[in-house]
This record gives structure tokens, sequence and C-alpha cells, in this order.
DNA sequence: GCGAACCTACCGGGCGGTCGGTAGACTACT
DNA sequence: AGTAGTCTACCGACCGCCCGGTAGGTTCGC
């Protein structure tokens, strides 16, 4: 967020500074890059000349331009791994589960989508193989999405719905939120959030139904969620 | 579809076509290389070799590479003007024309997406006053969904869902499809936009064709609605 | 012989990436 | 204390390649 100033402040400074945090600014700096203009219209000089770098002396730090897109997409699924698909692994109710994921993924993007965007918009950057190992964990992100669809179908919640064609759906919902969102509109990150995650909800639960009349389990996901 | 074929049958055969034709057929197939590496990522050689031609019989055609996009977008953008746009808004009650929008934007992207998709993510490559035209067409399409919306709400169809967010939501599960669907798959074309059609629809509105008075309490969150 | 439809050959430039350095902080030995 | 060596963190200059685009033909149907 304020990698610039930082690494202006550094520079000017001379101040020495952990190997780590500067690997981290380049990153950083880069996801965001690639992200505004795209990986094959940012140029290596372009990243180093946001960090303070000259082309040369960024190599010293990065093994070449498809590495740094790699990095960064193992970083964003990483992110998904942990910030999504763990805590909603934990919840049980199918119904929940599905809020949880659809609103932490939300969230993720509206506090910072460059690395997740660029994880689903630059596949075709990567080496085969590295596109082969991302593309796996997408898939694994999919299918776990529409497992619990296929749960919820179990439960009588959901009718005639395809679960693949759900979870994708759903994914796409959520995605598209980086295209639109903007810190400084009309509606805050939370409101959006809770916006999409209720729209999630409707798409795939049967109208009518109202199985869960006496259930007080509305919480969606612990703890961050205002809720009146 | 047959592009490539044809072309190489023209080549061979040395037949004399339209100069429209020629024309047609070098879009179509820059729209689809474009589509599947990334406007960057293709090269006027690219492009040529696919037509049978070099890369200066290609200029012979094209004025140069921007303007080949914005050809490719701005007639993607028409097809969203016919196909979709007219047909919806000669559409009187909006959950049809909605329905009418989904179906007919979510048919021409399984038939064929290449232009379509084109025009959502090679926004970046664009001239800036080329980028300004599309992006404001772009504007009027949601527009258009998120007056349907609001349509929606004034007939009590809708409750606490914001116009805007709803309509940028459905543009991104239809937009998606793209990703994911192959038309050799296990759902055929027609069965994905029923599909698709179905949760759109559900997603935005409220259980139950009846009036929807009598249940206050489940509709997740307001959302602080006031649309200007 | 003339224009439409293409070609070969070329241009300047920017790209990803590399190479040989080197300033300066930090040790190690005398 | 002085100094020689070492390592980190970087830079200027350069390389080969390919890019978008062009100049100036050549072929061929009419």
């Amino acid at each position: 967020m304020t990698a610039l100033d930082n690494a202006a402040l550094r520079a000017a400074t001379g101040a020495a500074n952990g190997e780590q945090d500067r690997r981290a600014e380049i990153y950083r700096s880069a996801a965001r890059i690639f992200h505004r203009k795209g990986y094959h219209a940012t140029s290596i000089n372009d990243i180093a000349a946001a960090v303070g770098l000259t082309k040369a002396g960024l190599y010293y730090y990065i093994k070449g331009k498809q590495d740094l897109l790699f990095a960064i997409m193992g970083f964003a699924m990483d992110q998904l791994d942990e910030q999504v698909i763990e805590p909603a692994r934990r919840v049980e109710d199918p119904q929940t589960r599905l809020e949880t994921i659809v609103a932490r993924h939300a969230r993720l993007i509206t506090q910072d989508s460059s690395a997740l965007t660029i994880l689903v918009n630059e596949l075709e950057g990567l080496l085969p193989d590295d596109r082969a190992d991302i593309i796996g964990r997408q898939r694994d992100y999919v299918d776990f999405i529409a497992d619990t669809l296929a749960a919820l179908r179990d439960e009588g919640k959901v009718l005639g719905l395809d679960p693949t064609v759900g979870a994708f759906s759903l994914v796409g919902m959520i995605l598209w939120i980086s295209r639109w969102y903007r810190a400084d509109g009309r509606l805050n990150g939370d409101e959006v959030v809770a916006e999409v995650t209720r729209m999630a909800i409707s798409a795939v639960l049967n109208r009518g139904e109202d199985s869960n009349a006496g259930n007080p389990a509305r919480t969606g996901q612990p703890a961050k969620e205002t809720r009146e």
C-alpha cells in the first residue's frame, strides 16, 4: 500500500533492510503493476523503476519475469487457501460454509485485488508446468464449492442446479468484483461483500424452502461481519 | 469457426474473394487469437500467418494493431446491441426482460466467445479515446440491467438489492462462462444458458412470486440503499 | 498497362536477460 | 590501528531477438 513511499524513503535514507522485506516489496509492487497494465504489457523496467532499482539490480532478487508471475500467483493461491478454503472447511453446515466461502473470498478482493486478479487473468503468461500447478489448485477450489452445492442439494435446499455450473457462476460473480469495485465508491467494502454474499446464496437456494426457519445459524462468518 | 480452413483453402485454390470477406475473416481470426493468447502476447505475424498472409500483406487490410483491436471490440459491442440489448428493450415486463438479457448474452458467449471476451479483457490495449468509447457503451449496458432491476424492485419482486451491484454481479456470472464452458463438455450450450439464466433470476428475485409480504425478517441486510 | 493484392527486405526501438564491475559495510589478521 | 579480503546490493553497458510498421517492388486478372 505504501510500498512505493517506503522504497523512496529507504533509498533516500540508505537504511539497511532485511532482504525478505525488499523481496516482499518487489512482489507487491509487481502484483500491482501486473494488475493495472497486464503481465505482457508490463516490462521488467517498469517494475524495477517502481521499487527504485535498475533492471540489473532487480535481477539480483528475481530469477526472471515468469518466475515473478508464478511467485505472485502462488502467493495469491496461498492467500485463498488460508483465508477462504481452510476456514470454510471447518464449517460443517453446507449453507453456512457457502456463505463463508463467498464472503471471505469477496472480502479478500475488496481489500486487495491485485494478486487474486492476476491469478485468473494471466495464466497464459506462465510456463506450462507452472500453469498446470496453478490450474490444478484452482480446480480444487471450484470442486470444493461444487461439493458444497452438492451437499446442499442432498439436504433438499437446492433443486435442479448443476453443482459445477453453480460453482463456476458463483466464482465468476465474485471475481468480477475486482473489475467494478472502487474503495472510494458509493458502497464500502463490507456492504459490497454483504450484497454479493446475499445474491450468491439466493442464486443457489430454492425459493420457498424454509427448512431453517428455526435455525439461528444465520451467522455467515465469524466476527468480522457486523450484523443487525 | 472454419475460418482457418477457409483461409488455407482459398490460398491453395487461389480463388478470388470479395475484399469484405477477407477482411471479416481477418477480424475473426484475430479475435480468436487475441482471445486465446491475449492482445499483447499476440504478434501481427501470428495473425498474418493464421490467415495465410505475410505481415506486410496483412497491412494491406488493417491500419495497425490497435485499430484491429478496436474494430473487434466495436464489432462485439454491436453484436451485444443487436442480439441482446435491442431485443430486450422491446420486452416490457421487467422479469421477462431480465431473462431475455441473461439468456441472449449467455447464448452469444456459448456460441462464440472470442470477441465478447476480448471486449472485457483487453481494454488497456486501446488508445485512450477508443477506450473511452467502449467503456461508455459498456456502462450503458450495465445501466440498462440496473434499470431493469430497479423496475423489478418497484414491482416488489426484489427487496434490498442494490441494482448496480446486482447488475455487475449478473454480468460477472455471464462473462465468466467463457472461461469454463467447452462446447464438447458434459453440458451443451443450451443447457448451460438455461442453468445460468435460472441462477441469475433466482439471484435477484425474492422467493415466491406471491407478494412477499409476510417475511420481513430473512433479508440478510438492506445495505443502505439509496440509489441516486 | 493498370490497379488490386500481395511479397521481400528492411528499420528503429524496446524487450528480457547478462556481464563485469564496484561502493561500502563488515570481518580477520597483524 | 591499519589494512587486506569478502560479501551484499546494486549499476551501466551491452546482447540478441523480435516487435510494429514501412518502402518499394512483383504478380496477376482485367
